[in-house]
RNA sequence: GCGCCCGUAGCUCAGGGGACAGAGCGGCGGACUUCUAAUCCGCGGGUCGCAGGUUCGAAUCCUGCCGGGCGCACCA
């Protein structure tokens, strides 16, 4: 796939001979793009940089690449591009249309990720939320990407936790109290009012409430079917017996130690369920594994490659994505959330409050790996701050602007291009490389911070120049489809609307 | 003790080798006969935790230290 500055960017390497990489000068007095690629050069050609840099300029002129290009600072080339190339990457844009910036990927893979997996005890909470925002986001950007995606929910049907679950709804039945180390909460209540295992219920409400988060999972996964391969999974292991256990030597593949398979009670340990699991999954034809994990899991990551190796696929088909926690600030103080304990807060109780939009943006915007305090009080005064609504806003603006449009996008443009519709351009050919980018650094939260610098050109735009009834009208309201296309896939990579109107 | 993550403006955070470090919020002051003022414009605000190192160049990479968070089960 190519855009015009990739294009660009492939014709300067030409003339380098090495690889040039374009960025947008902070500055605006050094022109459109710039490359460092004097600088990097000077050491292996044995010149100064400037002279490089010089000689790049001349010929990228020379070959009518751009309109000026001037070597600059300590060995920068600037680049200055026409007008008309410009409006030419408008049109691409809009030609594009939804496939601008797509397909980033040379080798498309099929690829599971794993996310959210929640043992059913409960409704989802703002923690899971923020597992569910984030790996579904790094899943669209990889599909976007041009690879073959699937979502997958893993939960525990048997086990400790869930018949403790079990316990305490049969409890509210008999109208007893719960047992110890019970769950509490009035949903425990609502389930009791149903009969039969409350289990299938639960994960209905959870499904419901990610399908309300707009995340669709394709395939859900029960410890009980995945245990039932264990032997399978062992058999292709290597194993040794100590204490009367059967251990994986996973130190051996980089492992901090050996892990548990079968206990000395023999019963199968959790670790036999992964290895079940995980051989499950690749027998199932991916050619990656994402597992979406929470930073309380960041032990999981060695043991699980070390797994992936000892099946014998290679340690990098395995991902395990690990993002930092949710704290909950009540008074000033950070608290960690229980499920048990009932001092969580909800996300379908999150979702009422600041809606579905709102809540995405807010749970991908900041860097996965950067912790989040969340203030219940706060949020609803939050949302009104919150950066969705101006980039929403931007949509919506364009969106009024193209239905009172009679004219179709496209045509010419009266005069030199003004300094807000450059920018504007410039900023929307950014857009293949943020979402590469993001894909491939499995880090979406570039993709809303993105998104405001998109919003933040457009409304300066909007501010400046008027669209429909001016000599530019085409060329303008093709700039405003563009930018339209940008926004709306933008905000669909992280799962918000993109309204027409607001 | 060992491992992972974080420390950048008053607050919340971007920036992950390049040219004077950015945004939002908050503060102050301006702009609506207009395609949506949920917008725009201006002002103020920083020893990029500390100390070394690598480099032509470090907020960015390496080492150590300090501070904060999370983990280190024959639990699930």
């Amino acid at each position: 796939m190519s855009d015009p500055v990739s294009r660009l960017a492939e014709a300067l390497t030409g003339i380098a001979g090495a690889p040039v990489e374009l960025e947008r000068p902070g500055d605006a007095e050094h022109g459109d793009y710039a490359t460092n690629v004097a600088l990097r050069l000077a050491p292996t050609r044995r010149r100064p940089p400037l002279d490089l840099a010089a000689e790049i300029a001349g010929d990228a002129v020379q070959r009518g690449l751009v309109t000026a290009a001037e070597p600059a600072g300590p060995g920068f080339v600037n680049l200055r591009v026409s007008d008309a190339w410009l409006a030419d990457a408008v049109s691409e844009i809009v030609s594009a249309g939804t496939s601008f910036g797509a397909r980033s990927t040379t080798s498309p893979e099929r690829i599971q990720v794993e996310m959210v997996s929640a043992n059913p005890t409960g409704p989802l909470t703002v923690a899971s939320a923020r597992n569910a925002a984030y790996g579904d986001a790094v899943a669209r950007l990889l599909a976007f990407a041009g690879h073959l995606v699937e979502r997958e929910y893993y939960y525990n049907d048997v086990g400790a936790q869930m018949e403790r679950f079990q316990a305490s709804v049969e409890a509210v039945r008999r109208s007893e109290a719960p047992p110890e180390d019970g769950y509490q909460g009035e949903y425990i209540a609502e389930l009791a009012q149903l009969s039969g295992d409350p289990v299938p219920a639960m994960l209905e409400r959870i499904e419901a409430t990610l399908e309300r988060f707009r995340i669709h999972f394709d395939t859900w996964e029960r410890q009980t079917a995945v245990e039932a391969e264990i032997p399978e999974a062992i058999a292709l292991l290597d194993t040794f017996e100590e204490e009367g256990a059967l251990w994986a030597r996973t130190s051996a593949h980089g492992d901090d130690k050996d892990r548990v398979l079968v206990r000395s009670d023999g019963a199968a340990g959790y670790f036999a369920a992964d290895a079940a699991y995980m051989r499950r999954k690749y027998a199932r034809g991916f050619d990656r594994l994402i597992y979406v994990l929470g930073a309380d899991h960041h032990g999981y990551v060695g043991r699980l490659q070390a797994l992936a190796e000892m099946l014998g696929h290679p340690r990098d088909s395995l991902e395990v994505l690990i993002y930092q926690l949710v704290n909950l600030i009540e008074e000033g103080e950070a608290k960690k959330m229980s499920k048990r304990r009932g001092d969580v807060v909800f996300l379908d109780d999150l979702l009422d409050t600041i809606g579905v939009d709102a809540a995405r943006w807010f749970l991908v915007a900041r860097g996965h790996d950067q912790t989040i305090d969340f203030d219940v009080d706060l949020a609803k005064q939050r949302t009104q701050k919150n950066p969705v609504y101006y980039v929403q806003y931007a949509h919506a603006r364009i969106a009024g602007i193209l239905r009172n449009a009679e004219a179709q996008p496209g045509g010419t443009r009266a005069g030199p291009l003004a300094i807000e519709e450059r920018e504007l351009v410039k900023r929307l050919l950014e857009f293949p490389a943020v979402a590469m980018e993001s894909a491939e650094r499995r880090a979406p939260h570039a993709i809303p911070n993105y998104a405001i610098r998109v919003a933040d050109d457009f409304h300066r735009f909007y501010h400046h120049h008027r669209v429909l009834g001016t000599d530019s009208e085409g060329f303008r309201l093709a700039l405003c489809a563009a930018a339209q296309g940008v926004v709306s896939r933008c905000l669909d990579l992280i799962g918000v609307d993109a309204p027409e109107r607001m």
